[in-house]
DNA sequence: TTTCATAATATTGTTAACAATCTTTAAATT
DNA sequence: AATTTAAAGATTGTTAACAATATTATGAAA
């Protein structure tokens, strides 16, 4: 009755639509309207021109677009696989914003499969593998620096962090933490701000660079705990000055 | 012009559909058309009633639902989100059928995320913890010994795993677990299809039971590794016997 | 002025027809 | 007989109108 036949490339479809765009470092294949429209969308949300809690309209983008509303719905519900946008049945959609414990969920979720990325590197690293996060962490602390470098600090960490879970070899596992880190991209950047932040952060790349010389797994793992917790905190601590200011203005 | 306001209720919603029917351990929410559309081919899939790789007609769909294909490609697409349906562009919808290897980097994937669980459970246990994993283990050697007990055996098994998930207090968490196991659970039926498999595996929860009674998480984390290290193994082994076997027929 | 009920408006959900694409069938050619 | 080409059929993608629901605006009552 369903069973009909398997198409060869039935595995090599369903890829990720926003990822790739601001982070691409496969091939991308020829996208779908709505997934156009979804990659656009993602950027605008990962750009912060359109905030979190924003309403989204499928109207307003269905003219701007030039499309009906079925490919924007479509595009909407990529997003919201993707985590940058959340669906309220028969209220519409609102650009993702999560709440401080979702954020802490999300960043021990992220170090979780971290952990799982360094122990498949650590014990067969790739050739390139040193070069790569070498280039990466000089390239880090040159932007640490920057006084306005916060933004692309943040997101080169996140390119980092992602080109590691490709080299992992696992591609499930690449693309579930890309999107993950996609998701909590937008708040990282908020406790990347300072240059003493980026500093702080900087050296435990440059300390996860010297285990990886020496081959110390455990030490990297340790490392990646520490990176991402206290990269949680800084980002939780900021959300809650942030909010705090949002709700005085309120009043 | 994007930016409106912010429901309160924003984070309530957007809960998995399929998951919640079959391993339901929380209040379900009322559910939209699609969605319980979505809910239940989703029993289909797992229930082997449509099996991997089966065709997925939009207009079949709409005759039996009643309903036109807008709220069927919903449904699939809330499907494909749980990683049950793979979609072809421009070529419909498949009942997702992992490869060998994807397999492996599911349950690598899960492997990760239940060490997290364990952690935490492991550092702060609730009260009616042990309790119900007694109660679970119990259960477990009980269908061990039924010849007949293979597939309720697995699905008790992720029963307790979500359940875990559940009480280890990270909703994310608990959330992706059991969406990941949900896209495993038919490949596991066919690990702990023998008796003498699933003793093994029971066997190993009885172990953990032991090890969480003395409150020994690390003995615990390098269980939960060896069991779904064991369990993707012999997943995987019968996997490719099931292909050979089907190879053989096609000829 | 505030609160509540009601009407007006705007937005999402659904439908059915049409367009574009893919798959299958059959014939024609090598 | 095998391969290629072309047409027919089936299926997905898109559109625009309609229905159901939610939000906002208005006015009456406390």
């Amino acid at each position: 009755m369903f069973a009909k036949d398997l198409p060869e490339d039935a595995y090599s479809a369903a890829e990720s639509t926003v990822a790739f765009r601001l982070f691409a470092d496969q091939d991308i294949p020829t996208l779908t309207v709505p997934e156009q429209i979804a990659a656009k969308l993602g950027d605008r949300i990962l750009s912060a021109l359109m905030p979190a809690g924003s309403r989204i309209g499928e109207v307003e983008l269905s003219e701007e677009f030039k499309v009906s509303r079925g490919p924007i719905r479509d595009a909407l519900r990529i997003l919201e696989r993707e985590g940058l946008v959340t669906l309220l049945p028969r209220r519409g959609a609102i650009v993702t914003a999560l709440s401080v414990s979702e954020l802490d969920e999300l960043m021990e979720i992220r170090a979780g499969l971290f952990e799982v990325v360094i122990r498949r590197i650590g014990s067969k690293p790739p050739a390139e593998w040193l070069q790569i996060l070498s280039a990466g962490t000089t390239r880090l602390e040159m932007l640490a620096d920057d006084p306005l470098g916060g933004d692309e600090y943040a997101e080169t960490t996140y390119r980092l962090i992602i080109l590691c879970a490709r080299l992992a070899g696992n591609q499930k596992l690449h693309r579930l933490l890309t999107g993950l880190s996609l998701q909590t991209l937008r708040y990282s950047k908020l406790g990347l701000a300072t240059v003493e932040r980026r500093k702080r952060s900087a050296s435990l790349w440059r300390k996860a660079l010297d285990a990886q010389i020496i081959g110390d797994v455990e030490s990297l793992v340790s490392l990646a705990r520490t990176r991402i917790y206290e990269s949680s905190q800084e980002s939780t601590r900021q959300m809650k000055a942030l909010l705090t200011i949002n709700a005085g203005n309120l009043k």
